[in-house]
DNA sequence: TTAGGGTTTGTAATAAAACTACACAATGAA
DNA sequence: TTCATTGTGTAGTTTTATTACAAACCCTAA
């Protein structure tokens, strides 16, 4: 629409083009004007703005806003933006949903799909799942146990270092550990994953490509992400990882077939009347 | 806006559920219809549809119609599908992302910045901050702890609700309580919430538009999400909520000038050093 | 240059849509 | 049952969009 209004430009009446202008100047408060306000805005009368209107083929000026609005809403992918201290509230949720968004966007386009299936043979392999992440990366661990723990084999979640060395140590070859960092390079987590694979235990990372933690794991899912902008602890991390567990609790149910994911159905439904 | 109107639908009257029906029926054909056409479609008086379009927050029809057009517009780019059990991991994962993107963006264009603006003052205006949530929403409750424990003042999540109760019991005017929950209808919460404001501290709730939770709180920030095709518990709410309280920090963080961001920003590096 | 055709633009009136105020009806508690 | 509260519709008001028409403009040709 934005683009029709400008190819069309040339072939208005002058007092259409002053509307055209005023529409391209600021296309967002337009969609949500009065005729009578852009009319003013451009200087002209209001059949003029009528008239724009039915020049684009529009059948009135609702149409135009409509048409219009819906092009606005399509234009622009997500992207990073800074926020900075002028930044307006709307304007500032906008810029985080962006990040957040684009970054999910950039772990679907980085989707490896062998790492997957290696991951969903290692748990259909174990007997029990073992979490491991401190920090940030424990809330994840917390809510992967929560999926994971209803696929019929006991999942636990440890967030303390000294605990998960601890609980490391009593792992056998039937285990599998998932260990959750975001850099992948913190000293306890690499520690707890020696400790693990001296069990026999079997290790899935989920952490960033070719960080020690991913090297020295079974399988690695890999969360990358351009955290820069973040101000706090990594929050888009946080949620690509939660997504990538998701993904592969929800992987390993579907294979289970329809009996499990039915199950799983009705878990659902019991725990969220109660909880959620 | 098509999810707001589901999740806003059961604590819609009747004669407005009689509308949101008729909306989610034909949604294109809606935001092309005047209001007498709709409330004729919908077996209503005018001024019903008006009422509906107010209870989601819009100020007109006209800018209910407007959102509706750009969530149409919207939708298209990234959809939910469910997932079958003859996918491969690889697709799997692909629909699994694109409903957490979708999700994403469906909050990205609700976001109510007059209640954003409502709870950063309401933080601004407290000494401390306590975070309730409950099973799903635990996890979500101690992600924002993480955040809000950095801005300068006490912050503590509780999972269990005998001990949110206790404690909310033992709050002060100076309190403020995040009550974080998918469905802002368990009696637990609205119990914790009830003690709460009998203790006079200030509420903000993270949960579903219209919902009881939403509604005995002092600030509602909603999250309304589509979450029929999810296998476990709402994974995309709780990505949701984590996002908006993410945005809450931030926007208190920016509030405070280019001198906390720094604070914060040496902090994150600190801890990201250790331990994520 | 100016009279007359068409075209462009605005004014004012009309129609339609959105919205408000209020009153009646339904519901539920005392 | 009565009273209070909530919900819903009717009728009127305001705002917004649209139409009809006339003034202004611009070009061409006498």
């Amino acid at each position: 629409m934005l683009a029709k209004i400008k190819a069309a430009k040339e072939s208005l009446r002058n007092s259409e083009k002053k509307v055209a202008d005023a529409v391209i100047a600021d296309p967002d408060s337009a969609v949500q004007s009065s005729i009578h306000a852009i009319a003013i805005r451009a200087g002209v009368s209001e059949p003029t703005v009528i008239r724009f209107c039915r020049a684009l083929d529009c059948v009135g000026f609702q149409q135009f806003k409509l048409k219009l609005a819906q092009d606005l809403a399509r234009r622009g992918t997500f992207f990073y933006q800074d926020v900075t201290a002028e930044d307006t509230s709307g304007v500032l949720a906008n810029k985080l949903l962006d990040g957040a968004i684009a970054s999910l966007v950039q772990i679907r386009n980085q989707i490896n799909e062998e790492a997957l299936d290696k991951a969903i043979a290692l748990y259909e392999s174990c007997s029990r799942v073992e979490l491991y992440g401190s920090g940030g990366s424990a809330v994840v661990a917390e809510d992967a146990q929560l999926k994971f723990f209803r696929l019929g084999k006991p999942a636990i979640a440890y967030s303390d270092p000294h605990i998960q060395h601890a609980a490391a140590a009593l792992l056998d070859r039937d285990a599998l550990v998932i260990a959750i960092s975001h850099s992948g390079r913190s000293s306890d987590i690499l520690k707890t994953v020696e400790i693990a694979r001296a069990s026999r235990a079997k290790v899935i990372s989920v952490t960033a490509t070719r960080s020690p933690l991913a090297q020295s794991s079974d399988v690695a899912l890999t969360v990358d992400v351009n955290e820069d902008s973040d101000i706090f602890s990594p929050v888009k991390s946080r949620l690509g990882q939660m997504v990538v567990l998701d993904v592969l609790a929800v992987g390993v149910a579907v294979r289970g077939g329809d009996h499990m994911l039915e199950q799983l159905a009705k878990a659902r439904r019991a725990i969220d009347f109660k909880f959620v």
